[in-house]
RNA sequence: UGGGGCGUAGGCUAACGGUAGGCCCCGGGUUUUUGGUACCCGUAAUUGCAGGUUCGAAUCCUGCCGCCCCAGCCA
C-alpha cells in the first residue's frame, strides 16, 4: 500500500499514466479485504459482456477497472459472455468484443467463459430452487403478471399459481425445458415477496420459455435463464471475488444476494459503480445501434462512432484510451466526462509515438522562379524532431511545390506569419521563400504563386540571423504521392445529443460536417505504401492513422485522429471579434 | 407517490474530524525551423441548502432541496 502511495507522488508521469491506479471506493474495499483476508487474499473478477452489439468507451471504463484491479493485485479476470438471451445476440459480437478487449491491451489467458457453458448447471439450481419450495411455476400471461406486480404505490399480489406444489411445480418445469409449451406460456418465479418495496424482490422471473436458436447451444434448450438468476451463479461459479457492474444494477444486489443465500453456495460481492458517459457523443448501444442502421454512420466501426472499433480505426491508441479511463476515475455520482479530456490523452500519446511527416491536404502551386529547371536536391529531415537518432529520411525538392492553400493570404491580418505578397516564409527543413507575384485563372481564384527562395538558407536556417517567423509545411510536386483523407470531427454538435424536445429525435443533432472527404490530397514520398493503421503527424495538421480496411499501396487512405492544438485560430477568432 | 443511490470550481476526481489537492477546460507568458510539444504563471469551490455536535466538520447528526435508477417473460 505505501508502495502505491511512493508511485502516485513519483515524479515519472509516464508510468505513472500507464499502470497508476488512482484511489477510489473499490480500491478501497479490494485493500480491505485483502489485510482482512475476507477471500484467502484472493482477487478475482470478469468483464461480463452480453454479446448483443459492440464494445464502446464505457466499457473501456469497465475493461480497465475489472482487468486492471486485476493485474495491480495478482488477481484474475475473466473474460465471460453472458449469452442468456439468444433473440438478441450473435457470434459476429462474441467476435468483435474478443478483438476489441484483446486489442485494448487485456488477456484473459485461458478464462473464456460463457453463460450458456453453465445452462445444464443452472437448470439443475432452478430444480433445487423448486424443490425447496422457494421457486414456483407461474401461468399467468405477460400481462398479467405486469399488472399482478403492482407499482411503486401499491404492492403487487399473488398470483393464483404461487401456492403450487413442488410435485406440480417440478413437472410442469420439467415440460417446460422438454418443450412442451410455447414462449409466454409459463414462466418460472422465485418465490420471495409480492410487496417488496424492491420491484426486483417481487417474485422475479427465472426461466422463460423461448423457442430460439442460441449462437452456442443451437436448439438444445428452449427455456432460458434470466439475468438475475444467472449472473450471480456465474460470479459464483467461477470464484469471483469482486463482481463490478454498473450503478443501475444496485437494486438488483439484494436479489443477487437472495439467490445465492438460498442455494448456500460461493457468494461474491456486487460492487456498483457510475457508468461512463462522453460529451457530444452517446454510449447506450440502442442509440448507437440505431446510427448503424438507418445508416448515419458506415457501421458500429465508423471513426466517429465512440466504440472501441470506431476509436481503434479513427486511430486512437489503446494506451490513451487505457490512460484516459484511469483519469476519468471510478465513483458512484453520476458524470458526463468533457470529450476534451479524451482529445488531450490521445494528443499526449500520439505527441510521444507518431512520426512527423509533411502532407498538404488542400494544395496550392508554388513555383520557385530562381531555382534553376530541371534541378532537384534533398533534404534530410527527422521524424522526430530534436531525437535524430531514432531516424530520418529524403525529402526531395525543387522548383515546383504545393504548399496548403490555407496558409496563402492576399491580404495578410494582424500578426499573420504566413504566406502572403511580398512576405518571407520558411518551408520547413528546406529554405527560405519570398511571394513575388500571384497567378490567377479567368475567374479570378488564386492558382499559382511565384516566388524565390535565398540559396543561402538551405535546411531552412536563416543566413544572416534575419527573423522568419512562419513556418510552412510543403511537398515537391514531382515526388508527392496522392492520398485521400478524410476529416472527422465530433459525430453530434451539442454537448448531450440526448437532450431534445419531445418528437424530436437525437439524430437531429448530428453535426453535419462530422466527415469530410478530401481525395486530392499530396504527401512526401515516403508515404508510399504506409501500412495500415501506422500512425503519423502531419505536420502543422493533426494526427493521422492510414485506414485499416480501405488503404492499399495504389491508394492511400488516411483518416484525421485528431487535429493539433491550434492556438492561431484563437488568435484569429479574437481579432476577428474586435 | 414506495424503495435504492448520488450532490466538492465549467467538466472529472482526491481528501476517511485537523482547516479543500490533482487532471481537463479557460486566460497569460517563456522557448521553438510545427502558431505543435515542453515549461512557467494565473482565474475559479464559504464542499446542494439550513441547523446541530466538536477546540476544529466536505467528513459525524437532523431536516430540507435537487438529480439518477427501479413497475421486461432485456442485460
Amino acid at each position: 500500500m505505501s508502495e502505491k502511495n511512493d508511485n502516485k507522488q513519483g515524479k515519472d508521469f509516464n508510468a505513472a499514466s500507464e499502470s497508476e491506479s488512482r484511489s477510489n471506493f473499490i480500491v478501497e474495499i479490494i485493500e480491505r479485504d485483502l489485510e482482512t483476508g475476507k477471500w484467502d487474499g484472493r482477487v478475482a473478477t470478469r468483464f461480463p459482456p452480453e454479446p448483443n452489439g459492440y464494445l464502446h468507451i464505457g466499457h473501456a471504463k469497465a475493461i480497465c477497472l475489472s482487468f486492471g484491479i486485476a493485474k495491480e493485485y495478482g488477481g484474475t479476470c475473466n473474460l465471460r459472455f453472458d449469452d442468456t438471451n439468444p433473440s438478441k445476440e450473435d457470434t459476429e459480437y462474441v467476435e468483435s468484443i474478443k478483438e476489441d478487449v484483446s486489442w485494448l491491451g487485456f488477456d484473459w489467458e485461458d478464462r473464456l467463459f460463457f453463460a450458456s457453458d453453465y445452462f445444464k448447471t443452472m437448470h439443475e439450481y432452478a430444480v433445487k430452487l423448486i424443490e425447496d419450495g422457494k421457486a414456483y411455476v407461474d401461468s399467468l400471461s405477460a400481462e398479467e403478471t405486469a399488472e399482478y406486480r403492482g407499482d411503486y404505490k401499491r404492492p403487487g399480489k399473488n398470483s393464483p399459481y404461487r401456492d403450487r406444489s413442488v410435485e406440480e411445480n417440478l413437472d410442469l418445469f420439467s415440460r417446460m425445458k422438454s418443450g412442451e409449451f410455447e414462449d409466454g406460456a409459463h414462466l418460472l418465479r422465485a418465490k420471495i415477496d409480492m410487496a417488496s418495496p424492491n420491484m426486483n424482490m417481487r417474485d422475479p422471473a427465472v426461466y422463460r420459455i423461448r423457442h430460439a436458436s442460441h449462437h452456442r447451444t443451437g436448439d438444445e434448450w428452449c427455456i432460458y435463464p434470466m439475468y438475475d438468476w444467472a449472473h450471480g451463479l456465474e460470479d459464483s461459479i467461477e470464484r469471483i471475488t469482486h463482481s463490478l457492474c454498473t450503478l443501475e444494477f444496485e437494486n438488483h444486489r439484494p436479489l443477487y444476494d437472495w439467490f445465492l443465500e438460498q442455494l448456500d453456495v460461493y457468494h461474491p460481492q456486487q460492487i456498483e459503480f457510475a457508468r461512463l458517459n462522453l460529451s457530444y457523443t452517446v454510449m447506450s448501444k440502442r442509440k448507437l445501434l440505431d446510427l448503424v442502421n438507418e445508416g448515419l454512420v458506415n457501421g458500429w466501426d465508423d471513426p466517429r462512432m465512440p466504440t472501441i472499433s470506431g476509436f481503434r480505426r479513427r486511430g486512437y491508441t489503446a494506451t490513451a484510451i487505457r490512460t484516459f479511463c484511469d483519469r476519468v476515475g471510478v465513483a458512484k455520482r453520476d458524470n458526463t466526462v468533457d470529450l476534451a479530456l479524451l482529445e488531450h490523452t490521445i494528443r499526449e500519446d500520439l505527441n510521444e509515438t507518431s512520426p512527423r511527416v509533411m502532407a498538404v491536404l488542400d494544395p496550392l502551386k508554388v513555383v520557385i522562379d530562381n531555382y534553376p529547371e530541371g534541378e532537384s536536391e534533398e533534404f534530410e529531415a527527422p521524424y522526430f524532431p530534436g531525437q535524430e537518432e531514432k531516424g530520418t529520411r529524403a525529402i526531395p525538392f525543387s522548383r515546383e511545390i504545393f504548399v496548403e492553400r490555407g496558409d496563402f493570404r492576399e491580404e495578410a491580418p494582424k500578426k499573420w506569419h504566413r504566406l502572403a505578397p511580398g512576405k518571407e516564409v520558411r518551408l520547413r527543413y528546406a529554405c527560405l521563400i519570398t511571394c513575388n507575384e500571384i497567378i490567377r485563372n479567368d475567374d479570378g481564384e488564386v492558382t499559382e504563386l511565384r516566388c524565390t527562395w535565398d540559396p543561402e538558407s538551405r535546411g531552412g536556417t536563416s543566413p544572416d540571423g534575419r527573423k522568419v517567423r512562419g513556418t510552412l509545411h510543403w511537398v515537391n510536386a514531382a515526388t508527392a504521392v496522392t492520398a485521400e483523407v478524410r476529416l472527422y470531427d465530433r459525430l453530434f454538435n451539442v454537448i448531450n445529443p440526448l437532450a431534445v424536445e419531445d418528437g424530436h429525435s437525437f439524430v437531429e443533432n448530428i453535426n453535419p460536417s462530422s466527415c469530410e472527404v478530401l481525395t486530392r490530397c499530396l504527401a512526401e514520398p515516403s508515404l508510399a505504401g504506409a501500412k495500415p493503421e501506422s500512425r503519423f503527424q502531419f505536420e502543422r495538421i493533426g494526427y493521422f492513422c492510414v485506414d485499416r480496411y480501405d488503404s492499399t499501396d495504389d491508394k492511400l487512405v488516411f483518416n484525421r485522429t485528431i487535429t493539433l492544438r491550434d492556438s492561431w485560430a484563437k488568435i484569429e477568432k479574437k481579432l476577428g471579434g474586435k
